[in-house]
DNA sequence: GGCCAACCGGACGGGGTCGTCCACTTACCT
DNA sequence: AGGTAAGTGGACGACCCCGTCCGGTTGGCC
């Protein structure tokens, strides 16, 4: 991740690169142009292609430590005395990525299935809020019919209320979060339709053709 | 909106034209290259362009009508003798439209505020559904709490889980509005975040800047 | 049938992005 | 200090998209 054989000017520059990729991506989404981030980087088009050799690799280079971060906060429900709280923090903080970084929704939501890495790590969070959910269900306290596909849903539905609404993006989706997590509470469990078949993975493909 | 003055070919196009749009739209959403609907169509770029002098311009003929099914679907909801199952009806109507058609939630939700007509209809829509809103709560079936700009938030949410989800999109949206609809009920108001400042019309604008 | 205006379609210019190539510069080791 | 390989940046080609222009074609009225 972070080569050592690189010349003093080489590493400089590349993290210069990686600073000003993550602040355009958070800034405005992901479809920044490559040559925005080295301009905005202080190098050239070429530098920033012999570091990252795609577009890709530079994307998945900076929000690796993110989607990290992601899966800190399901270990985070997971040490939770009460299955619940952790069940409700956990959405809550992901959500709260989701606004604060735009391109963070976008970068391991609607892109790049194949990265190895991103696919290892969702796994792992997966299977732990996994347990999450079986936990906050034994508590009593999440419906039972609740399903690993409603947290996709969560999600996608976070991503559409963030995306673009500016100002009230923070707002929009506290007040979403929060709705959702009342219909989720065990004692409103109402008929529900059957959930969609979506797992985590199918984050992404934003263009179905 | 059907010229007359037109000759027999012109008209013919036309109506290719349109109909091109409407299947292409439906299928990938509001970024088809021009060009892709001329061919599709079976005519030139310049025929398109004639017809339609704009982008935005083919775009506002092809959803014009179904911006006005979205309109009448408010009047059905206010004729129904029980607000609450007129307030739920037309939420999972609008709703499954966007499921329907990929590109009429792009269309008035991230496209063209300047569209005169687009604004008329939805301001009439607005006031509807603020009447469907009051009846709803009136009735002590919708929180009192619930506001119009969580209208907006379900449309965009809805709009998250319709896009790019293919198969699942219907299945997961009628989820979330299921989900969404048993936190609308009054018996289960608890207290929420202040709701978003969103009119209908911040829908638009995807990107901030 | 014949004529003319309306209509047609492909080629084209302008703008934008991705990723590559190459002549020049510079860090770093000896 | 000096040589060399690694590093640098701007120019460049390929591609795609929007919207326009112009020479050829055709509908429809007389």
């Amino acid at each position: 991740m972070e080569p050592a054989g690189l010349r003093a000017d080489a590493r400089h520059n590349r993290d210069r690169i990686l600073g000003a990729a993550r602040e355009a991506y958070a800034a405005r989404g992901l479809d920044v142009p490559m040559g925005a981030i080295a301009r905005r980087a202080g190098v050239g088009v070429a530098t920033l292609y012999r570091r990252f050799p795609s577009r890709e690799s530079l994307i998945t280079e900076v929000f690796g430590d993110e989607l990290a971060t992601c899966a800190a906060v399901v270990d985070e429900a997971l040490a939770d005395p009460d299955p619940w709280h952790g069940f409700c923090a956990a959405i809550e903080k992901v959500c709260a990525m989701q606004v604060a970084d735009r391109g963070f929704t976008d970068a391991f939501l609607t892109a790049f299935p194949e990265a190895i890495d991103y696919e290892r790590t969702r796994a792992r969070a997966e299977r732990g809020f996994a347990e999450v959910i079986r936990r906050a269900k034994a508590a009593g306290r999440l419906r039972a019919d609740f399903a690993m596909a409603d947290l996709t849903l969560l999600l996608k539905a976070n991503c559409g209320v963030t995306d673009g609404a500016g100002q009230a993006a923070a707002a929009g989706s506290r007040r979403l979060v929060a709705y959702l997590l009342q219909s989720f509470r065990a004692e409103h469990a109402e008929p529900l339709p059957p959930p969609p078949r979506l797992t985590l993975a199918h984050l992404h493909a934003p263009t179905p053709r």
